[in-house]
DNA sequence: CATGAATGAGTGTTCATTCAT
DNA sequence: GATGAATGAACACTCATTCAT
C-alpha cells in the first residue's frame, strides 16, 4: 500500500536522477560521491536508496533516460515522408542538442556513459540498446532513400548509418576538447557528405 | 652516480606503463587498483613510485605515449608527395591500429583517456595537444590537396580535418559497442567521402 | 533534523577525544595509529571521521581541551580576594593535577602538545592561546599584589608570571624523567621563592 | 681492516649527525624522512646505514651529543672556586646557548628529545643520564655554598638543583612559544631567586 | 666502503551502503 | 517513507630499511 501517490514517486525519482546527472557531469561518475548527490538532491541517503539500489543503478538510470530521449527524438523525425529530409532533420536536432554550448552536460554524460560501458555490463547493454534503435532507424531511412532512388545504392545502408552515428559521436568528443569549434563549417562538411550520397 | 644505466631506467618505466595499460584497459582506470598494477608489473609499490608520483601520473604517461605514437605515425605518412594518397594512408594505418580486433586495448585506453580528460586537467592538456598536432597535419595535407586542385576548395580545410578525426574517434566507439562490425563496408563509406571531396 | 540529540553528539565527541588521549599518551601521537583509537573508542573509522577530519584535528581537540581546563581552573582561583593566596592556590592546584603520580597522562599529553606545536601551526596557535590567558591572569594577580604592597615592585610582573609558568612546565618535565621525585621539598623551594617576592 | 682512517670515519659520522639535526629541527623527528637526511648530508642511504643502524639511533646520537655538550659545559664551570659565582655562570652560559634567538635549533632539538623520551626507552635513558650529571653538579655546588654559609641551609640542595633545571627547561619552552620574550627581565627574576637563597 | 634502486608492511582516509529510529 | 549516524572494507601512498653491484 504505497503512501506516496505514484506521480509523487516519479517526481522524486526524477529529482534524484537530475541531481545525479548534475554531479556526474560536474565531477565524473567516479569522483562524484553519493553524498554529493544527496546534498544536490536535498534528500537523505536512506531516501535515495529507496529509489535506487546502488550508485551503478543511478548511472544506469541516467544512461537509459538519455537513450530513451534519443530514441523518441529519432522516432518522431522518422515519421516524415521524405527520408532525405528526415536525415537532415536528425542531424540538425542532434547538433542542436549536443553541439551547442549549452549542451556541455549532455556531452559529458554521454562520454561518461560510453566509458563506463567498458566496465559495467548493464551500462554496456544500455548503450548497445540505445544505439541499435537509432542505427536501425537511420538504416531504414537510408534504405527508403535508396529504394526511391534518392540515395546511392552503391553503399551499404548499414555502413552509412554507422558512419553517420560515428560522425555524431566523434563530433561530441571534438566539441569537448575544443568548445569554441566552428559548428557551421563543420556542419557544412556533413551537408556535403549527405549530398554526395544523394543521386542527382 | 646511478648504478642503473639510463636505458635500464627507461626499460623499467616502459614495463610499468605497459602493466598499467593492461590493468586500466582490463578494469578501467578507476576500478583498477595500483596493487593490480604492481602485481602485473612484478614490482613493488615503492619501486613504481620511484617512476611515477601518483596514479594520475601513470594515466597521463599512458595518454602521452599514445599521443606521441599517433603524432609520429602521422608525421611519417605526411612525408608522402601525394597529399590525397597520404590521407588514404593515414586512414588505413588508423584503421589497422584501432579498428582491428586486436586493437581492443588501444580502443579502451583511448576512451578511458577521453573520459578522464573531462576531470583531470593534465589529461585534458595531453588530449588537446595530442589532437592538435594530427589535426594540423591533416589540415595541411588537405590544403596542399586544394592548392594542387586535387581536392575541392568549397569546404574549409580545417572543417574537413575535424570531420575526419571525428569519424575516426566515432569509429573507435562503434567498434567498442559492436566488435563484429564489418570494417570493409565501413571503410568503403570513408572512401566514398574521400572521393567526394576530390575534384574529378 | 538530526536523529541524534545534540547532547548525544557531544557525548560521542568526548568519547572519541578520551580514546585518542589514552592512545596518544600511551604510544605517542605519531606512533599511535588511528586504528588504535577506533578500537579504544569502540567505534568505526567512518564514525570518528564524522567528528574529526584528520588525526591532526584530533590532537588539536585534545590540546584545546587541556587549555580550556587550565583557563577555567585559573579563572576560578583568580576570584579570590587575596592575590598572594591566589598564587599559592594556583600552584597547589597545578601540582595536584600535573605532579602527582596519577597525572602521568596529563604530563605526557602536555609534552606531546608542546612538541607537536613546533611542526603544526594549529597546535602552535592553541598552545600560544592556552598560555597567554593564564600568563595574563598570573601577571594581573601579581600586579594586584604589588599595588597592595604585598609583593615586591622591583621585579617586572610579567617576568615573574613567566618565571612561574616556566617553573611549572619544567617541573612537568622533571616529573616525567624522575617519577619518584620528592614533590614536597620541590614545593618548598617554590614556597621560598614566593616568600622572597613578598614584602615582609 | 678499515679502509677509512678513524678520523675520516668520525668526520663522516659528524656530518651525518649534523644533517639529521638540521632536518629534525626543521620538520620534527617524525615528519623528517631519512631521505631528507640523506639529501641534506649529501650521502646515500647505504652509506648512512654504515654509521647508524636506524632512524632511532640517529636521534639517540643527537640526544647523546647534546647531553655530552652540557655535561662538559657544566663540568668546566664547576672548576671555579666560588660556588655561587659558578651557579651564576652556569645560568649565563645556559641562557646564551638556549635562550638567544640563534638558539632556535637547540631549543627544538631539546624539546624533540624530551618528547621522544616518552616513547623510546633508549632516548629516555639518554635524557635521564644527561640530566643526572648536571643535576648532581648543581647540587654539589649548592652544597658547597651551604657548607661555606654562602647559601641558605633551610632548603634541600637537591630540590634547589631540581628547581633551577626546571626553570631552565621551562624557559626553553617559553622562548619557543614567545620568541620575542624579554630575556633580561626574565633573567632578573632568576637573579632575584639566586640572591634569595644567598645568606646576606 | 659507497651507491641508490627496490622492497613491502603499514597508515590515514574515503565513501558506498545499511538500519535503528 | 524518510532520516542520517554508523559501518568497515578498500585504497593510494609513504618511507625505513636492504642488498646486489
Amino acid at each position: 500500500m504505497p503512501r506516496l501517490r505514484p506521480e509523487r514517486k516519479a517526481e522524486r525519482r526524477a529529482q534524484i536522477v537530475a541531481a545525479a546527472r548534475t554531479c556526474f557531469a560536474r565531477s565524473g561518475f567516479h569522483n562524484a560521491t553519493l553524498q554529493d548527490v544527496f546534498a544536490e538532491a536535498g534528500l537523505s541517503a536512506g531516501c535515495v536508496y529507496n529509489y535506487f539500489r546502488s550508485k551503478d543503478e543511478l548511472m544506469l538510470a541516467i544512461a537509459d533516460e538519455r537513450h530513451e530521449d534519443e530514441r523518441r527524438l529519432i522516432a518522431e523525425v522518422s515519421e516524415m515522408d521524405d527520408p532525405v529530409a528526415a536525415l537532415r532533420q536528425i542531424a540538425k536536432t542532434f547538433a542542436d542538442q549536443y553541439l551547442k554550448d549549452d549542451g556541455l552536460d549532455k556531452r559529458r554524460i554521454a562520454l561518461q556513459t560510453w566509458s563506463e560501458a567498458q566496465i559495467n555490463p548493464f551500462i554496456l547493454s544500455s548503450v548497445r540498446a540505445g544505439m541499435d534503435g537509432p542505427r536501425a532507424q537511420l538504416a531504414h531511412l537510408i534504405r527508403r532513400g535508396q529504394a526511391a532512388k534518392r540515395l546511392t545504392s552503391r553503399l551499404d545502408a548499414d555502413a552509412i548509418a554507422h558512419t553517420i552515428i560515428a560522425l555524431f559521436h566523434g563530433s561530441v568528443l571534438q566539441k569537448l576538447w575544443k568548445p569554441d569549434i566552428d559548428n557551421d563549417s563543420h556542419f557544412a562538411v556533413f551537408e556535403h557528405f549527405l549530398r554526395s550520397i544523394e543521386t542527382e
